[in-house]
DNA sequence: ATTCTATTCCAAAACGTTTTGGAAGTCAAG
DNA sequence: CTTGACTTCCAAAACGTTTTGGAATAGAAT
């Protein structure tokens, strides 16, 4: 049997709003009578129900997480490190996560207005912005606390924390032109993404800047894993002037490129350069160790679940918007011409 | 405002009585004033309250999941592949996955009493089964539904899926031995983790097979991180005498052992053969390419979700032991001597 | 003796849903 | 015009907690 408040009121002799009020530390309660109270109900294992608990309190230490899946799963080792980030500063703070995976569209809209109206979580983050994100606009209209990994492209105001993937594109490409490379492919995430915009936007504005012609910066849409990374790496390397330098937009098409290269016996690093742009674990160990982009997922993913919790809870962000700068970790898969 | 049963009543003219039973397509509801009482519910846009419904029905749809962290974070692709097996497969069957962290202790217990008692989730599964695993013992006098991956020491009685250490690692060391190997290194996960116990033991069982003595087998403990990994085989290639094959237990450790390897200038597969466990989604793409022992990670996510949803459900179980077996993908880190 | 203040307690309401145990109405058969 | 069966509805209780708005007691001040 489950024990509850009543038990403990009747094994103690008071009414059930003392036992509760006990509990909770309120201040007209004798000592005594809390210290049996206490007592008592660690003796019988008691824990509180948490439903009849949020049904009450109107709030529910949980914050929801709905993955965006392409594809059956999202086993990216970038949302791995992302929600271990969450979930370990979420437990810090008090709170729980609800993690959930849907594919963008209807039913991901379902899944977020069941949460909304059914009160389920006290707020969301959202990971993967998009270019029309709907999700934005339906938290926003339903007024439900949120916090992105990520920006919009129509100028909604949000809080947010994202990279600044335009800057780390232009560092990168500029660490490749100095190398001497003058032809260069790229490996782009899906346009409809937000972070694929920026990080596209700061390749082409850094191909100009080094006098790049658009015929000789070849983009190529991968799907984000390293199969994907493969498959248009092949067909960057199979064409008539393959490029002498291939800029994936994530370590895992990254890796995928390694593939593709190495396939055809080039040597990582000297007959081609490959570079990415997250700096997951593998990156550091891959071979050759991967040229990328570093940027604290891990930190990222604590640093939204913290803004997420104070804006629940009504206090005031310090920082709404937060834009970090990804760092070039020069590793050895790029190399000069 | 929030939308209740209370505002369609009045809306329809109906008693909050019909209006839940309408919407729960109960037939002694007419089949119009159904259709109006569905018609004003989604116009006013309602779902219901989670909270009250589950303090009602003394069931949550939602499946514990209490992620054991050794070190700070979870990051392993082996969680977020497993992760995504789960969620994906809940998600099918209505069910969602409750995600915290906690390390192995006395925080962890209580994370789970509180679970239980406050019926935070209907059922746990439990990963990374230790030897002495008071998870377990606690589940079960708590008579709580779970599903565990993973088997334990002791021999009590619960439902698991596992994959087959022991068989894997024989298969493996027979390929290894099979090309020449006679002095073999082992990174071994730590022993308190039941299935370093399950590996650990077919690895010796097979050197004892192959007439290798203990000498010529280092076992070295590491954190089953790439660094870990790193960090022993390093101390395994600067021995006295370095083995000429190294089995990782799992994949990772089998990455930051490739990285030492390369350090040292050794061709992986050539001059040296390194072999993981897991197949992580990686695998395939590290270069040489990862000769390993595949267990189908995310199909298992699946699986234990779906046993737990049927014991939950109080359905009977068809299996209620699985035990599969990992089957060697031989690619080209290891080769002969 | 009376009033006031402080302390300690508690009955009842509330949170939003589902379920229980009928009630009311209609229709057909007797 | 009764009776029974069927259909359609609903008031009230229940789930386990917190909160509200006092009540009861004791001691101090008048």
């Amino acid at each position: 049997m489950v024990v509850k408040l009543k038990d403990i009121a009747d094994a103690t002799g008071k009414s059930i709003t003392t036992v509760s009020r006990a509990l909770n530390d309120y201040d007209d309660v004798s000592e005594e009578t809390k210290a049996l109270v206490n007592k008592i109900a660690k003796e019988l294992g008691y824990s509180p129900n948490t439903w009849a608990q949020r049904l009450q309190k109107q709030h529910t230490d949980t914050l929801g997480l709905i993955l965006p899946t392409f594809g059956p799963r999202f086993s990216d080792p970038f949302f791995s490190e992302l929600l271990a980030g969450i979930g370990n500063r979420a437990a810090q703070l008090g709170y729980d996560i609800l993690v959930s995976t849907r594919a963008p569209g209807e039913e991901e809209e379902i899944a977020y207005r069941a949460a909304i109206q059914g009160k389920r979580v006290d707020g969301f983050i959202l990971v993967r912005t998009r270019r029309q994100d709907e999700r934005i606009t339906l938290l926003q209209e339903s007024d439900f606390p949120f916090v992105a990994f990520g920006r919009a492209e129509e100028k909604l105001d949000f809080p947010f924390v994202d990279e600044d993937g335009t800057h780390g594109m232009k560092v990168l490409v500029r660490h490749l032109t100095a190398l001497g490379h003058k032809k260069i492919g790229c490996l782009a995430p899906p346009p409809e993404l937000m972070f694929a915009h920026y990080r596209l936007q700061g390749f082409k504005e850094s191909l100009t800047e080094a006098g790049i012609q658009e015929s000789d910066a070849p983009i190529l849409v991968g799907d984000l894993t390293q199969r994907g990374g493969y498959e248009q790496a092949c067909k960057l390397l199979d064409s008539a002037s393959p490029p002498t330098a291939i800029a994936a937009c994530n370590d895992l098409m990254a890796f995928g490129a390694m593939s593709a290269a190495q396939e055809r016996g080039m040597v990582v690093g000297k007959d081609i350069s490959i570079t990415g742009f997250d700096d997951i674990p593998m990156a550091e160990y891959s071979h050759p160790p991967l040229t990328t982009l570093h940027q604290p997922i891990y930190e990222i993913g604590g640093r939204v679940c913290e803004m997420l919790v104070k804006l629940i809870q009504g206090e005031a962000l310090k920082e709404r918007y937060v834009l970090l700068k990804p760092e070039l970790l020069v590793r050895q898969s790029s190399g000069s011409v």
